[in-house]
DNA sequence: AAGTCACTCAACCGCGTTGTA
DNA sequence: CTACAACGCGGTTGAGTGACT
């Protein structure tokens, strides 16, 4: 590549190049203007030169003059991309420097993919070049199973985000966060989310919230799939929709205290009011095995509810990748939905950006906040998993019973837990800073898996066994003890205590985990009550007094 | 040696925003 | 106020290349 492009460069065209650099059989299209065939595709020397002299001549912008004040037949968002990629002074060539790499993961981390706004954090970088690089460190982490943020950064972004939403009450605007060079989590991603209460009725009851100081950025996410991608990875393996993340929610509750009450309530709804998997229906066996594949590979509406209607749809609509239709995710995910995830889907999933649902539904929203989306996301899906199980409560502890404070600090201590085998998801959680905790001394040599997998059952099958701080705290111990980044997800799934095919010791421990709160309205949800009625308010639902161990501002 | 796959990079496309007549 | 053009941004695609089987 580095040849062709050198002898593009060095003016030795390649072909029918050499003859003209203007007009040339390259690609043409007919112009808008005119008539005249625009050339596309890759530059030449020759075409480079002339509009370098252009812009030397009467500076940047204007572009659309520039084919007709210097006959290069290109269209003027050709030469904008191609001066600012690639002709502009001062543009660094080359792979990033550490520094670099350093800095676009924070930067993502904080934006997400707003490449233009981290590309001018980064002098001489252009937006396509971080982009590209994102991109490809995505893959490549997604392959290892790696988690795409440091821990640190994790916590770095979610302190800021605390520090931001303490300070704008969510009353900036879009413009805002350019008036300012912090890194602050934008608040235009929380507008769109506003845009989009009908999807999700429980924020519109919540007037005056900044949605910033929310752990939940946004609702939907390219990243999203990233962030997943462990979780993803372990699912092409499984066999049927009962086994998609069974057994998912009990040991993250346990072991991560950040999701504790954070997905139970709004999550939840929001699951329901995508129709998602959710038990609606006052069938109770309904809501075991197929609900949980239903939900976690389903963007559809199995009741044809859609909560909130037409600005749901739309909303869906305009974030639907480019590789999928309305219909499709409607239809075909449905059709998944209601039969086992083939393996093939789940590739092509992988493969694929995340159909607007996620996993669920990103017809929420998809714009990126990074690091935050990825973990709301994979919160709301612990939360779907929960509170299948939830109407098998009978004990339960409360909250407050685990989670332990609501000092920020708490983040990072509940990531670093995560890091343990027994779910695959709390794996991919985790993943995040499997890196770190690779690198702090965990070896391959700590005790294996499937010893922690034995100690880790005894502590999960009773379900009325319910968790103390204190056994919790126990748990973790063994948890940390029995880390291990070598274990695969895929194998917790075959392998691992809280697997069982009837889900009747998995829900019985999930069960264990569920709050009272929760309990009572899953049973009134069972009962064929919504919570998207009129009548339900988030704000009696604890909003208010959910313990959220991530930044969430008090209301006033 | 041939085929396949993954990676990188450049460029294009669609859409939203902004500015202006 | 509206329509239109220009611009900017993010997502996606395709070509070239090298590693691997």
């Amino acid at each position: 590549m580095d040849h062709t492009k050198n002898e593009r460069e060095n003016g030795m065209f390649p072909k029918d190049q050499m003859l003209s650099p203007l007009i040339d059989d390259g690609d043409f299209e007919a112009s808008t203007d005119g008539g005249v065939a625009l050339k596309k595709g890759p530059w030449t020397a020759a075409e480079d030169a002339i509009l370098i002299d252009y812009v030397k001549k009467h500076g940047e912008g204007n572009w659309n003059a520039v084919q007709k004040q210097s006959g290069l037949l290109r269209c003027g968002k050709s030469c904008r991309l191609r001066w600012a990629n690639h002709l502009r002074p001062n543009l660094k060539k080359g792979a990033f420097t550490q520094e670099e790499e350093q800095l676009i993961i924070e930067l993502h981390a904080k934006m997400g993919n707003k490449w233009a706004r981290m590309a001018a954090h980064l002098p001489g970088r252009t937006d396509n070049e971080i982009k590209n690089y994102w991109n490809t460190r995505i893959k490549r982490r997604q392959r290892a199973g790696l988690p795409l943020y440091p821990p640190e950064v994790c916590v770095q972004a979610l302190q800021e985000s605390h520090h931001t939403s303490a300070v704008n009450d969510g009353a900036k605007g879009p413009h805002g966060i350019l008036q300012n060079d912090s890194y602050e989590i934008p608040d235009v991603v929380f507008d769109n989310l506003k845009a989009n209460q009908n999807v999700l009725p429980y924020f519109p009851k919540l007037p005056g919230i900044s949605t910033s100081g929310m752990l939940i950025k946004d609702l939907g996410s390219s990243q999203y799939y990233s962030f997943m991608s462990p979780t993803i990875y372990c699912q092409k393996r499984l066999r049927g929709p009962t086994a998609f993340f069974p057994g998912y929610t009990g040991a993250v509750k346990s072991e991560c205290p950040l999701f504790e009450h954070f997905e139970d309530g709004m999550l939840n709804k929001a699951a329901q009011s995508f129709g998602a998997s959710f038990p609606i229906g006052t069938d109770p066996a309904a809501k075991n095995s197929q609900s949980f594949g239903v939900f976690q590979g389903s963007h559809s509406l199995p009741n044809g509810n859609l909560s909130a209607s037409e600005p749901t749809l739309e909303a869906v609509k305009l974030e639907l990748p480019s590789f999928q239709d309305p219909e499709t995710d409607f239809g075909s995910w449905g059709t998944l939905s209601c039969s086992p995830p083939l393996l093939e889907s789940v590739d092509a999933f992988i493969q694929s950006p995340p159909p607007s649902g996620g996993l669920e539904s990103d017809s929420l929203s998809p714009h990126n906040s990074g690091l935050l989306d990825a973990i709301f996301h994979e919160s709301k899906t612990l939360s779907s998993a929960k509170n299948h199980a939830s109407d098998q409560s009978s004990n339960s502890t409360t909250p407050g019973d685990i989670t332990e404070g609501s000092d920020f600090n708490i983040c990072k201590t509940a990531w670093e837990n995560c890091g343990e085998p027994r779910s695959p998801l709390v794996h991919s959680a985790s993943s995040l800073f499997s890196e770190s905790i690779s690198a702090s001394g965990s070896s391959p040599d700590e005790p294996s898996s499937g010893e922690t997998f034995t100690e880790s059952q005894k502590k999960y099958e009773p379900a009325d066994n319910v968790l103390t701080p204190g056994i919790q705290k126990e748990a973790h111990i063994q948890l940390d003890n029995g880390c291990s980044d070598t274990l695969l997800a895929s194998d917790w799934f075959e392998q691992g205590p809280l697997y069982d095919p009837d889900q009747t010791v998995m829900a019985d421990t999930i069960a264990t985990f569920l709050s009272d709160d929760l309990s009572s309205e899953y049973k009134n949800m069972a009962a064929g009550t919504s919570f998207s009625s009129p009548e339900w308010d988030l704000g009696s639902c604890a909003w208010n007094d959910m313990p959220f161990v991530c930044p969430m501002p008090k209301l006033p």
